[in-house]
RNA sequence: GUCCCCAUCGUCUAGCCAGGCCUAGGACGCCGGCCUUUCAAGCCGGCAACACGGGUUCAAAUCCCGUUGGGGACGCCA
């Protein structure tokens, strides 16, 4: 049967050793777009043949960030370490070919001549020395290692980068089952990607070096080999690999931060890929114009500025009742209850128009909802120290007492009220509007202050007015 | 050290493969202005790059070589 592009198969084979990070988020994002562009199947894959140092708690945390991120995937996830047997048969099946061989060399050994090898300026690589010796049925523990060609040229088609030229002399004997029986990931994800079907291997950079190993054990098992696309690594501002020291890295991090899902991917996609100068793309735009013709071939550096512009873009685009459901936990996280009575008119919805022009995360427009969420108002003392003074005070009262018969409650009834106000108090409307502010949200900055006073109702724009009148005079 | 990759504004990038349309375009950020009841947003304007050196060519950001710089890999990690 022939193949088409109709049948492509990815896969996002992610080592469950920590939290999903960003660099990780776009690879599996390539992958994700590659495959949706291609109707093809996009499938999950834990490498967890590192039993010391697979976790668990990393694969739910990988899993949870794809799914936050929207990257929905066909099969899987599946798990090496249910796929032991496969790899040690298929190891041993290379070693009866004589293309594998047991090496009892010990770890601290190699490690030993590794460092020696430094010091003379030599290639780090293995020596060979168990290459000959012809080991049937070693009685001490070993490993065994794969009898890599030692001749000619490896060249590898990558989709991103063109071919890249290996020459066979500087790959080594890579073990492929360890000593404690189990495989290595270079065994096992050649054998993986071939049972599973892969077409397109769309990894990170740092695999390249890793890749004619790859396709040297994909001949000897007599597979067939993938296609390659290598993305380049995303760095830190210092431009070294992305880190910790970089601040955050976990996806979740984001999550946590505010961030929007979409706004993230959509950074991400754009950070290495590029589509003439469009920047802001809906997902089915993505799917329908990603292309490695246009991945970049060199390292990007992650800007976290770029990021929150995005984010505020999506936010302000963003329908209130969606907003309003995702602002909900972070507004929880600060004393609101979805149950209790102080609730704006409208509820959260109706605050968040006012609020999505202006906020860049939702941890910021959770923290300007809380006026109006939360009772009583939190006072900021330097605002009230600058605002609420004796002499505005009279201006205040005036404005309470009238506007106690206005009704309905709205933009359009108050306005004239404050005119009238400004006009006999000779004031500027920001000298009148700038204390109705702090008296009514605690803060210098808020949306419309008509607004805020429909959004607060009649009741609760006078019990504020009066709480800062009182203060005044305390 | 050895091998591999990469190189356009501070950052992400368009342009490069098919050389002339490039006095190099867009975006983020930054600076200035406008708007304004605050904060934002919005609008207008500005600063800012083809790493360097050789070729090839009538013509090079685009092709070739070298240098420099950066990144990655060199594990019984993935």
């Amino acid at each position: 049967m022939k193949r088409g592009m109709t049948d492509v198969r990815v896969r996002f084979a992610p080592s469950p050793t920590g939290y999903l990070h960003i660099g990780g988020l776009r690879t599996a994002l390539f992958n994700w777009l590659f495959a949706r562009r291609h109707r093809g199947k996009f499938i999950v894959r834990i490498e967890d043949t590192d039993r010391d140092r697979s976790t668990e708690a990393a694969i739910d945390a990988i899993l949870n960030g794809l799914r936050w991120a929207g990257l929905d995937w066909d099969e899987g996830p599946h798990r090496q370490s249910d796929r032991l047997d496969l790899y040690r048969e298929k190891a041993l099946a290379l070693l009866e070919r004589g293309q594998a061989y047991w090496c009892v060399c010990t770890p601290e050994e190699l490690e030993v001549r590794r460092k020696e090898a430094q010091a003379k300026g030599e290639p780090l690589k293995y020596d060979g020395r168990c290459r000959e010796r012809g080991l049937t049925d070693p009685s001490e523990p070993a490993a065994l290692r794969f009898r890599s060609p030692k001749e000619g040229q490896t060249v590898v088609e990558d989709l991103i980068k063109g071919p890249i030229t290996f020459d066979n002399v500087v790959l080594d004997d890579l073990i492929i089952l360890r000593s404690n029986g189990y495989p290595t990931y270079n065994l096992s994800v050649v054998i993986d990607d071939t049972l599973m079907e892969i077409t397109h291997v769309i990894r990170g950079d740092d695999h390249v070096n890793n890749t004619p190993r790859q396709v040297a054990l994909f001949e000897a098992l007599e597979y067939p080999v993938p296609k390659f696309a290598h993305v380049p690594m995303i760095l830190g501002a210092d431009k070294s690999r992305l880190s910790k020291r970089h601040g955050a890295t976990s996806v979740l991090a984001y999550q946590e931060m505010g961030y929007l899902p979409q706004a993230l991917v959509n950074y991400l996609v754009r950070l290495g890929w590029s589509h003439g100068d469009q920047e802001i793309f809906s997902i089915d735009e993505m799917i329908e114009k990603f292309s490695f013709d246009h991945v970049q071939s060199s390292a990007a550096v992650f800007n976290p500025e770029k990021l929150q512009w995005l984010n505020a873009e999506y936010i302000k685009q963003g329908e209130p009742r969606h907003l309003a459901e995702l602002l909900l936990p972070f507004l929880e996280k600060q004393g609101y209850d979805r149950d209790g009575l102080v609730q704006p008119r409208g509820g959260v919805e109706a605050v968040v128009p006012h609020l999505r022009e202006r906020a860049k995360t939702l941890v910021e427009m959770a923290d300007w909802t809380l006026p109006y969420v939360l009772e009583p108002v939190a006072m900021d003392e330097a605002a009230a120290g600058k605002f609420l003074t004796p002499a505005i005070a009279p201006s205040l009262d005036k404005f309470a007492e009238r506007v106690k018969t206005v009704d309905p409650f709205s933009k359009e009834s108050l306005e004239p009220v404050v005119q009238t106000i400004l006009e006999e108090e000779h004031l500027k409307m920001g000298k009148l509007a700038q204390p109705l502010r702090v008296a009514l949200t605690g803060r210098t900055f808020s949306p419309g202050i008509y607004e805020v006073m429909e959004l607060l109702g009649k009741e609760r724009t006078l019990k504020r007015i009066e709480l800062a009148l009182d203060r005044i005079d305390s």
